[in-house]
DNA sequence: CCGGATCCGAATCGATACTG
DNA sequence: CAGTATCGATTCGGATCCGG
């Protein structure tokens, strides 16, 4: 045995020992949204097989990363352990560096609700936030719908009924309304680098305002922000 | 085609399809230690397949995290490119984690030392060394010695001779005697978590001081620390 | 529907040998 | 020094199936 590990005495490959296979760190992306279950995993991971979904979760759990949790009701939910949550630092730091090599998505990739509440807490600059008021966003991004909260307490991210997901967070939806309701496509990525200026969003359709004032595209570009770094693109 | 991907439009995925495939990190991490030539990378992963070594280079090329500088005399180096190097986050944040779920060395794990100087880079405390007035450590574990050297301008560390690794650094050797010199072994780890106070490493054994003022280690164990964080065993 | 287990072909990895 | 080439061992992907 001792076959499949690195043989060096070392944090980084201890690390990538315990989630650095395939697909296991996108299973942890989901999981710092919340607790999911196995089929909400299945369906936020549409291209993982389930075999190797089982085997994750299986490893996830000897690693101390996850745990079972049996629902009241009925079924179970796996939830990241505390060990497991401190990851969160090597998500966003992924995140934020991909962010910067994402090109145009591919014809047939997806967003999946986890995986834009993910972004959108990489991106959110607190400072940014807290030259403003608390402020509320409705954004609808394909099918995915999410409710972004900025305030004193930072950000809260809920998905809006109606997104094609993560069934219903109960105790802490986010009611009342928006301040700014707005739908887009992936072209939100090229405002949240800064490659393209919030008028110019509005001005050329990337983004459709649909309720609210349109001068608050102005404090969501302010406020969630990733610096597009140096791409040098050699391929 | 189009097979190897996570089909997502989504940060995390886009980093894991570049640089998330074994060895891949490690190699990365290697680099972000200074230029290294395919053997130098090959002596630093003793148990890397030289065909995987190859393979990882060319792709890591391809997407332009790295790229080959042809040397003056002979031979060429692998170097980060300004894009590679912004990987630096994400491997520091790998090896914070892995840290805390370090255990004993495996009977024949290696310490290298790049990886022992990365290591050094995410435990060491810009503000506990702010406390203090710059200071020289030489620091022998296993067959690796390192200089560390925390000052106004951050901290540098230089391979000393004598190490059994990457060759010269030249230009930016740091002479000069250390103001504490001591060898230890991978129980060192203990001693950056703080799960052994440097007074007892000293009575132990762990640490044997070979010159300089042995409290100094005191200052050592202050400056280079990492939390052990929530570790709850399950297996 | 939920939560997987099983089977099999395809792709990748690991170990060793070999080459300009 | 800087890699290719080869080949068996693993792992992954896709599909199907199964017990509650």
């Amino acid at each position: 045995m001792a076959s499949r590990n690195y043989g060096q005495y070392c944090g980084v490959t201890t690390a990538l020992e315990l989630v650095g296979e395939r697909w296991a760190l996108l299973i942890v992306r989901d999981l710092l949204v919340g607790p999911r279950r196995y089929t909400d995993l299945k369906a936020g991971l549409p291209r993982i097989p389930t075999n190797i979904l089982s085997a994750r979760l299986k490893e996830l759990q000897e690693a101390g990363v996850i745990h079972r949790v049996p629902l009241a009701h009925c079924g179970l939910v796996y939830e990241l352990t505390p060990y497991g949550r401190e990851l969160e630092d090597v998500v966003l730091a992924l995140g934020r560096w991909g962010f910067k090599g994402m090109g145009a998505p591919g014809a047939d990739d997806v967003i999946t609700s986890d995986s834009m509440t993910m972004a959108f807490r990489t991106a959110h600059d607190p400072d940014a936030a807290a030259d403003h008021p608390p402020t509320t966003y409705h954004v609808h991004i394909g099918e995915v719908a999410l409710t972004l909260h900025t305030g004193p307490e930072g950000l809260r991210i809920a998905p809006l009924p109606g997104s094609t997901s993560t069934p219903v967070p109960a105790a802490h939806r986010v009611d009342g309304e928006a301040d700014l309701v707005f739908a887009a496509g992936p072209g939100i990525r090229s405002l949240i680098s800064s490659e393209l200026a919030p008028a110019d969003a509005l001005a050329d359709g990337t983004v459709h305002v649909i309720d609210g004032d349109p001068a608050l595209l102005e404090r969501f570009a302010a406020t969630f922000h990733l610096e597009p770094g140096a791409r040098e693109d050699a391929a």
